[in-house]
DNA sequence: TTGAGATACCTTGACAGGCGAGGTATCTTG
DNA sequence: CAAGATACCTCGCCTGTCAAGGTATCTCAA
């Protein structure tokens, strides 16, 4: 079984912003980096990927710019800018302190899930 | 600033449980023991915190009786059962595993944020 | 005594993100 | 020529969060 989404809510964003720090990519490819680097384990439905490209843009965080394939389908490469490693910073750094949080509030007895 | 609530979003049941398996509870004070648990960087709104208790007792992991205060504001008790205990535990492992996915989701290079 | 602030509960309606379901078009390969 | 991979996209529902509003009790100071 995979992964709640709602554990992964929110982090969506920043793994897209983590792959185009790496360089320019398209939705697909993007798509089957994050399913291959889980080995399957977790994998963004599409609508949810297109609604992140979307949010993204719109927020200054990445460029779109249609890719000049001589054959296969078109494909619309995405560019990550300034703002963009901006607040992938941001995120990692929100994303450790939360996690530190969510540790100590997850397990009121300090080591495992066993009270009594 | 407190912690983007979508980073903490699905934790939310699993937070009452753990601390339900300490002991039965009640709203404002659960509500009281996260803020100070946390040094008040995070907090669960009321709205969000009664929709759990509501969730939850519907989903068979608390049950819930009203105390018999001699004086003060009636208060609504909850105590955690069997079922819940289990997927408290479900939500512990659940946890961990999503917390390695982000982890290596959320960094493509390996270590930290510092693409180039 | 009256008013503020803490304790304690609750509901309504809006919003945002995820995603199931559906669609388009191209290329490759049997 | 059909199937499957590549590649894009939209619509509408669902769910969890939360701002805003409400109720009632108790304590304590002015």
């Amino acid at each position: 079984m995979s992964i709640a989404s709602d554990l992964i809510r929110g982090h969506t964003d920043t793994i897209i912003l983590g792959l185009l720090a790496v360089g320019d990519s398209y939705g697909y490819r993007i798509n089957k980096a994050i399913r291959t680097a889980t080995d399957g384990e977790y994998e963004l439905k599409e609508a949810t990927l297109y609604t992140a490209f979307r949010r993204l843009e719109d927020a200054g965080c990445i460029r779109s710019y249609w890719g000049d394939e001589e054959s296969g389908a078109r494909r619309r490469y995405y560019a990550i800018t300034d703002r963009g490693r901006e607040v992938y910073r941001q995120s990692l750094l929100e994303w450790e302190r939360a996690n530190r949080l969510i540790d100590k509030l997850i397990r009121p007895f300090g080591e495992n899930g066993e009270g009594k």
